[in-house]
DNA sequence: CCACTGACTACTT
DNA sequence: CAAGTAGCCAGTG
């Protein structure tokens, strides 16, 4: 497995419930901006090997990625349990969900 | 090793 | 706001 992977699912299994991350900021944090794909890659297929709490991450435009089939009502649903709130468009407020980043060295 | 596939993103029409 | 474009790079076969 490479080092990006596993700093991916690292990053991932830190996000503290009740906020998110994008998948541009997440391969960035894993040293590989604009990888964003790779982490949507790895999310579809690590998060059920990995125990991932994959639901945090949504795209830049703060909307989830997952098509209606796909699971996109279970995410909905698990981030609306934790306390984020949705706009009528079916944006997140990122001002207050998403998360902020202790350090790189505390990831 | 090559080709293909993405739960992406930023930028430009 | 919609559509097109060009990067992105780890899995998978």
């Amino acid at each position: 497995m490479q080092p990006f992977t596993r700093d991916v699912i690292h990053i991932i299994q830190n996000i503290p419930p009740g906020n998110v991350l994008t998948y541009g900021m997440v391969a960035a944090l894993a040293g590989h901006p604009g990888a964003a794909r790779q982490v949507a890659r790895i999310l579809h297929s690590m998060s059920e090997k990995h125990d991932l709490p994959w639901h945090r991450v949504i795209n830049a435009a703060g909307r989830i990625s997952l098509r209606p089939s796909g699971g996109h009502d279970i995410q909905k649903h698990r981030l609306e349990s934790e306390g984020v709130r949705f706009d009528r468009s079916g944006r997140v407020d990122f001002q207050e969900c998403l998360w902020d980043v202790p350090a790189m060295e505390d990831i």
